[in-house]
DNA sequence: AGAATATTTAGATAGGCATCTAAATATACA
DNA sequence: TGTATATTTAGATGCCTATCTAAATATTCT
């Protein structure tokens, strides 16, 4: 859904995520010592992008690695570019 | 702001606020009559949308009459285009 | 098996938001 | 000047959300 997208991208903190994630991959743990919330907070944050397909996850061992995915992008661009 | 925008994108009432404006310039009015809220309900989102920079707004007599503005969506388009 | 590490889930709290009704403001018209 | 019309503002309500602490789950290592 369009909605969760956007409500996705309207936290300042998930916005952030989502640029670290254009450099590399990232576990959990690694993302969430870049802010200064607890790693519980920065979980959820990460389930709402999981869930709004803006990231991919896979574990890897103890570790949840993110990925960037950039589908939903290509879908957010087509729709602004009505405008 | 950023997040603002966004924000004011992930309301469904608004994006097809948004939508209906790219035909046409609309009064409060006419706007609201498309939609089984109230009155007083869309012009608080129209208030958002304001603030937000999507839409401008001129006085014509009782009138309020609201238009589309494209510049933000260039700055939105312009943060995609980086994913 | 047991301890340490990585991450998520559960439950609570405070602030934000979409919506409503009722009232206020502004303009037009008779 | 007073009434009707167009729109917004104020105040209330119920739901959603970002955050926290504490506990649970999963995996590795000794």
């Amino acid at each position: 859904m369009l909605g969760d997208t956007f409500k996705a991208l309207s936290d300042e903190t998930r916005r952030e995520i989502l640029m670290m994630l254009r450099k590399s991959d990232m576990t959990a743990g690694e993302i969430a010592e870049s802010f200064s919330t607890t790693h519980a907070t920065i979980s959820h944050h990460l389930k709402i992008l999981r869930d709004a397909n803006l990231v991919s996850m896979e574990r890897h061992g103890q570790n949840n690695i993110y990925s960037l995915n950039t589908t939903v992008f290509q879908d957010l661009l087509a729709w602004l570019v009505n405008f």
